[in-house]
RNA sequence: GGAGGGGUUCCCGAGUGGUUAAAGGGAGCAGACUGUAAAUCUGCCGGUGGACGCCUUCGUAGGUUCGAAUCCUACCCCCUCCA
């Protein structure tokens, strides 16, 4: 093998490897790079989307970063939004079955997806397609066929459903499907490496042992970490509402990573931005050493955060409106104004618990009078102590619920 | 088909007739402190105009009882073992 080929391809690997969990094999993506270099062909990398939840977080991003890299090595890569597997719904002891979408509904996820995706990948590399399209086909017959390829016992293998067999929990036939699907379409795309989390390990390597079923190469199954939430514990995910959204405000997404343990600090920088990994080294040691304020090196996380998504001027922006807030405890830029409904205005007048409630600031009475009974509420910078209080309904009258709830009263 | 176990408040999970709006933990919210919406500590954490009152909640529907998450009946759902 000439030199120039073998250095290109420790290169690659270098690149590939950075920050990824597993790779199984490592030698055999070795030798499809090498025959990638040597014959100029693209190497197909697929990445699976559930058509459901088009909200992308930055727990999705890690996986998108990885393609991004593959992109700049110059592979292909393939979108495949999940459609008809979608309708079934990844085995996670959900029992409820999910509702069908119809054909506009995921074409519309799908755009969705592209205007999120595409803040992350090159569209030139990207190729996107729907799984509806070969398995939607498959009739009783074909389906008895690709069941026969893999047995209960290695389906069993499949921690989660080990864990829910074990703990009493339901696990349906038709989710024993979801593996083999997800496999089909790898052989389907042809692909030569599938990207994952670590949690779908068992899902990418069914792929592998359906793809030599089928005659062809098998894939490489490459797992990137499961990035944590704001909590810090649990993984990042929507229905547990510890993430940070790419497509939320600039002030959101600044604050949401203030608020992340200084712990996990590093893990953000390594896997959710793009600062170079000896920069990331110098940032961990200096925190290490106490020569980095961890609060400088958390704001600078939420400012290259912020800029990836909305640009260095917003990003410079949420953070001025951070320190004045939180910092010196001032009045944010943007205030949302509330008007009172006329009828509920007596003597010019509202009682201050009502007030929060039609506000959206409490959820009830009962909320509303624990937060005074607590102190969290100030009017006009003065904190309210009388649950009795009424609040003089005057245009531009500021009311703040704990740190960082603020409403203006405005004209109706 | 047979035998057994189980369904509790946002989540997990105690609770076998009144002292239970229901232990404990988690999440959430607030306060203090601070270095940030970190960490830590403290408080709150079904609803009710502010309430040792009332209403709603312990799979569903009935029943027993002065009184039921707790007892009875039927039904629905989940799990385990056997076939």
């Amino acid at each position: 093998m000439p030199e120039a080929v073998q250095i290109a391809v420790a290169r690659q690997l270098a690149v590939i490897r950075r920050g990824a969990a597993e790779i199984v094999p490592e030698i055999e993506l070795q030798q499809k790079l090498v025959r990638s270099v040597l014959e100029n062909r693209p190497l197909r990398v697929k990445l699976g989307l559930d058509p459901t939840a088009p909200d992308i977080h930055l727990g999705h991003t890690v996986v998108l970063w990885k393609l991004r890299q593959f992109q700049d090595l110059g592979h292909q890569v393939v979108i495949l939004i999940g459609d008809f597997t979608g309708r079934i719904g990844d085995p996670s002891g959900k029992s409820e079955t999910r509702k069908q979408l119809t054909t506009e509904e995921v074409n519309r996820n799908a755009e969705t997806y592209k205007e999120q995706i595409f803040k992350i990948l090159d569209p030139e590399k990207t190729e996107m397609t729907f799984n509806s399209i070969w398995l939607q086909p498959l009739n009783f017959a074909d389906i008895l066929q690709l069941a026969a390829k893999y047995t209960v016992a290695r389906m069993l293998e499949r921690d989660d459903f080990s864990k829910r067999l074990r703990e009493n929990l339901p696990v349906g036939i038709h989710e024993l499907f979801y593996p083999l699907m997800q496999g089909y379409d790898s052989v389907a795309l042809k692909a030569d490496v599938e990207l994952g989390g670590t949690d779908q390990k068992f899902n990418l390597l069914v792929g592998r042992a359906l793809q030599k079923e089928y005659g062809q190469e098998a894939q490489v199954a490459m797992m990137m970490p499961i990035l944590e939430g704001l909590d810090g514990v649990n993984k990042m995910s929507k229905s547990l509402g510890n993430y940070i959204g790419i497509n939320e405000s600039p002030r959101e997404m600044y604050g949401k990573t203030m608020s992340i343990t200084d712990d996990l600090m590093v893990r953000y920088f390594e896997l959710v931005t793009g600062v170079p990994l000896d920069e990331v080294g110098a940032i961990t040691e200096g925190l290490a050493a106490g020569r980095l304020h961890p609060r400088d090196v958390k704001m600078r996380l939420a400012r290259e955060i912020v800029t990836m998504y909305h640009g260095p001027v917003t990003a410079a922006q949420a953070e001025a409106e951070f320190v004045r807030i939180f910092q010196q405890k001032d009045l944010p830029d943007t205030i949302p104004g509330y008007a009172v409904p006329p009828e509920k205005i007596k003597d010019g007048a509202i009682w201050i618990i009502k007030l929060l409630v039609d506000s959206g600031m409490a959820t009830s009475n009962g909320e509303g009078r624990r937060l005074i009974n607590q102190g969290a509420v100030k009017i006009n910078n003065e904190t309210i102590k009388d649950i009795d209080t009424e609040i003089p309904v005057v245009d531009g009258t500021v009311i703040k619920v704990g740190k960082r709830k603020f409403v203006r009263l405005v004209s109706g």
